[in-house]
DNA sequence: CCGAAGTGTTCCACTCGGCGAAATGATGTT
DNA sequence: AACATCATTTCGCCGAGTGGAACACTTCGG
């Protein structure tokens, strides 16, 4: 674990807590929720449901569609939007992933460490019709795939790039199979200036068209796009 | 008024509200605050305060830097995503957009009215230097603006468009100046089989590039942009 | 070097707001 | 008509949440 943990004696509310879980029962594939589904799913009494529903819904976080079912509400989205807008990431990141799917004709994607899992920040598809299923906003595990060990291998906060230079030189790593055994991929980090390490790019495809000696090809675009956008976010590192 | 209001005697919680009051005074400007702000912002108490920021820390919808400030969490972004995925109007709507801003080479925009404003949802920009600021999730007044007029001219829930046809054959309605007296703008709206309007596509631009004549010219391709989106989506106007 | 004025955090007694079980409506299904 | 299953309301009890004050820790500037 190399988490920041603050440890505090400040408890916090129950009434919050369990907004929030309701909040969070949601999903892309969980757009809409009656009461008595969400009564049960979290284990409240639907008194207390339809409490945490009402304030919710005060504050725009839910809204009520016509026949009594509940969906997320727009202050959600606006509030996603305000995450993403914190680091200008990407303005900077989408342009350069638009460029690499021209370039390769497979989905970029740029993950985020979150915890210990990891997070589809942005995606760029290929024209393909056969393609891995990642969203935005997904998490996967952290310790699979070329962008997981990109995210692991490098310090969290190293500006000064101490990470052994034997790991630099071997960049971009390469996952054959790790993931999901019918998926090659490759991965390069980014790096700014304020924060350091900030997330892994990657391309990522099916065995049979992202074949080893394809990716031998991909490996100095990837890379140099990664070094490119670290060199704009202020931090530079393979020249 | 034409909300749906319903009106119940549940009450809502405090706690909830106050936890999400704090959580609504993040911003794309306000990236990060400290505790002392935002018990000063919301009026509470400091200790209150503390115990929001805990509770929404604890459920991943703000985290704590390093310096003790407190920022959105990753949860929030993912809830974001879930969002708009719900209505998969994105994968629809944005490569429509990205054709007009090609064809057009002024700035796209998708409207949806949320209570009594009107939510930037998609925003696809030109290449121009100048241009209107506007961004995803942003909202702005709904009675102003081509966009607005749209929205409020056609009944919310209608799938039958028993909307004045006088009003259909203006489409795409026009803004002179309307919101900014620098910028122009013409808008269509945009239908789906099971919600009725689903929003406004919109063209906008200053004065200077977006001239009427031009706005002529570009009428038809608004108002077909946005009868094939509806067409897509299983609502049918406008043949 | 010492306050003064900021931070963030902890502690605690009081009170009132939230809680859950059960009753009541409202719809739909057999 | 009888039965499910839904959403919503009511209400008495009690403990969780509250706010104020005290505490610890920096960062000022005189």
């Amino acid at each position: 674990m190399t988490e920041i943990q603050i440890e505090r004696k400040t408890k916090s509310v129950e009434a919050v807590i369990r907004a929030l879980q309701v909040l969070k029962l949601f999903d892309k594939s969980t757009q809409e929720l009656s009461l008595a589904e969400i009564s049960r799913r979290t284990g409240m009494v639907k008194s207390t449901a339809l409490r945490m529903l009402v304030s919710l819904a005060e504050e725009q976080m839910v809204t009520v569609t016509a026949d009594r079912k509940y969906a997320l509400g727009p202050e959600i989205y606006r509030l996603g939007k305000a995450y993403t807008s914190g680091f200008n990431l990407e303005s900077h990141v989408r342009p350069a992933m638009q460029q690499l799917v021209l370039d390769a004709n497979e989905c970029v994607s740029f993950f985020q460490r979150i915890g210990n899992r990891r997070m589809c920040l942005f995606r760029e598809d290929s024209d393909h019709l056969l393609r891995e299923h990642v969203a935005e906003g997904d998490t996967v595990s952290l310790d699979r795939g070329a962008a997981g060990r990109v995210l692991t291998t490098f310090p969290k906060q190293d500006p000064n790039l101490t990470a052994p230079l034997r790991t630099l030189e071997q960049l971009p790593l390469v996952s054959i199979g790790e993931r999901d055994a019918e998926i090659n991929g490759l991965a390069a980090p980014v790096f700014s200036a304020a924060q350091g390490l900030v997330g892994a790019l990657t391309i990522s495809g099916p065995k049979s068209r992202l074949t080893e000696s394809y990716i031998e090809e991909l490996k100095p675009k990837v890379l140099r796009t990664a070094a490119n956008l670290s060199a704009r976010l202020g931090a530079r590192f393979y020249g």
